[in-house]
DNA sequence: GATTTAACCGAAAACGTTTTCGATTAACAA
DNA sequence: TTGTTAATCGAAAACGTTTTCGGTTAAATC
């Protein structure tokens, strides 16, 4: 099946490829008669028109690229749900690719994208990526480029995220308000700035409640797509500590998940024994038992409003206006559930000395 | 920063755009010391070859679409790293599309997919899609089209999925060799042909069991994206049954989750009091209380071997070699966790006549 | 009758490649 | 000398659009 173009549709007509062009595109100096016959031809045919052809003329792709470091995260896959439903809004297209958290395929993968000629570019950097020449690269080039959660500060460009110290502090604030006062933290690793902000957080917090911090009781997790990390420190967490904690905050709802995992598997009861706090308010959270308090991020929100922003600054750049770039950070919310309320006739007991 | 083109490096040489094109493809008829010339400038201005005018000459995209129901599904999002991982090595993109499980939504998408020009479509077809005119077009414009996981069995081109019925039956056959007798069956909606095999599975296993066939035992969940119609079923069956079911075997995890939060809530013991057997192996089955028997499908291998299968595709249009579609049925294997292991003090006692 | 105006159309250039085919030169053989 | 060969290069066409600009008619105006 030979695709149709204009010139196939110019011949048959005795017309001009120019006149069919016109007709198509609605100019004003084709006649009502000439426009009608290339009209009802071109349905006839059902001519698409080329789309490489258009984009080498127009110097539009009508695609924008995509780049998370995972697709297999509750998180990111919402993110891509959002950003899709607005990129149809718009009729654009969503190449997507995956970093893995490797900052060398990062890299490689907006070059690709600078190749291929995208009108825009969504990024959430991947753990390892610290330098960030690669994304000098595609402003120097004039591409919208947007990051979005994982961002990096010192990137002159729109960025779209969460305020993470803002949230841990709410938590963690929240835990104490509870009447919980030995408040472990099991952290994430150092790279991601998120993690480090959610640990600010939840030392201020502790701070301004006059709660010391106690730098034994935070526990360093660096895997995040599975739970033995969790697991695993809330073991070490009670034989360091026996049953003197109070609650733990946890960088991401998983860690909860393995601490609620080791207390099953040792008799420790959550909320009574050991409060937990999540983030990120993955589906399971809801599902599992105790039901987990945590972060709503608004993932969803995340990537419409991303994608919204580029699309903004795309249509910008097309139409020589000025651009500046935006910070949006999203609002997040506590999602209060049992894992953080202790039942009435087991009130807290143990309060530390203040 | 304006983008460089062949003609800029051949006036800064003084050669013609020819030579320098054949000097960056490797052609034999430009010599030793011009190649490296123009190797070295490309080099210096870091050259990249304008996709949209190689896409436009050579007829090709480099870029294949992909269509999904939803990216927020544990499934897909596996699926989906499976073929961006294969994609990546074979030096191609990806766009992706969510039909969110509408068939004008779906149809539309392979227009757009078309018109730009993809080189091959993957696609898992919406639980809404009962006609295939849309599939049909693709074929007709000769682009190579792949079905998988959610197939329509009467469109000619290749499949890769699993076999529903044989896991269904594998499945109830473990409970009933497990001595579960009377085993229900949460199913999903009439629709895609999986909930139909699944079903007829389930069936089939209990006849090959001289364990007669009840419709009463069946109920139907038309939502898979909350656990509700789990919940609300069970509820249901024991309204209907009271305490005489021994096991469930559900469409999905995510319902056999709602049984087990019913479960819960009502203090009936999982498997003890009841068992339960799922279906995809979500990652929350792993995690939640009790862990769930399941059915692993094996989603990342469904997307490397799908997209394997596709590119062998377009490779062999390409070449002019003859295509014979391809059925790959990826195998399935029980999971077997907790949910259907009644504990040796607690033996399962209700044996219903046969 | 001459001139302006409006309505309609098409030639041609441009976007940046790839590839065919012929041209040119130099070296070599007859 | 002529003819052959190998090595190197470039003109030009083609891919399918979009858009500028000028041309041709016919009607309207003076």
């Amino acid at each position: 099946m030979r695709t149709v173009t204009l010139k196939q549709i110019a011949e048959e007509l005795n017309i001009s490829v120019t006149t069919v062009s016109k007709a198509l595109k609605g100019y004003s100096d084709v006649s009502k008669e000439t426009k009608k016959r290339v009209l009802d031809l071109a349905e006839r045919l059902d001519y698409t028109p080329n789309s490489f052809a258009v984009s080498l003329r127009m110097r539009q792709s009508k695609i924008i690229g995509v780049i998370i470091p995972d697709t297999v995260h509750y998180f990111f896959s919402i993110v891509i749900k959002g950003i899709l439903k607005v990129a149809e809004q718009h009729d654009y297209m969503v190449i997507l690719m995956q970093s893995n958290e490797k900052f060398e395929l990062e890299k490689k993968q907006i070059d690709l994208l600078l190749s291929k000629g995208v009108d825009g570019i969504l990024i959430s950097l991947s753990n390892n990526t610290k330098r960030f020449d690669h994304l000098q690269k595609v402003i120097k080039h004039d591409i919208p480029l947007l990051l979005f959660d994982k961002i990096a500060k010192t990137v002159n460009c729109s960025k779209v995220y969460i305020d993470d110290r803002k949230a841990a502090y709410d938590a963690v604030t929240y835990l104490i308000n509870k009447g919980y006062r030995r408040i472990a933290h099991f952290r994430g690793d150092l790279n991601p700035q998120n993690s480090i902000d959610r640990f600010l957080g939840y030392k201020q917090a502790l701070l301004d409640n006059n709660i010391p911090f106690d730098p034994k009781l935070v526990y360093m997790c660096n895997n995040n797509t599975d739970f033995d990390d969790g697991y695993n420190n809330a073991k070490q967490m009670f034989e360091d500590h026996g049953h003197t904690i109070d609650a733990v905050f946890t960088i991401t709802d998983l860690i909860s998940i393995g601490i609620i995992k080791y207390c099953d598997d040792n008799g420790i009861k959550v909320p009574d024994d050991l409060a937990l706090f999540g983030f990120s308010n993955w589906f399971m959270s809801s599902v599992i038992n105790p039901e987990l308090s945590t972060v709503e991020q608004h993932p969803f929100k995340i990537g419409e409003t991303s994608a919204e922003i580029l699309f903004d600054e795309i249509k910008r750049k097309l139409n020589d206006e000025p651009i500046e770039y935006k910070k949006v950070v999203i609002p997040t919310e506590l999602v209060i559930r049992k894992s953080s309320e202790k039942s009435e006739n087991n009130p807290i007991k143990k309060v530390i000395n203040l």
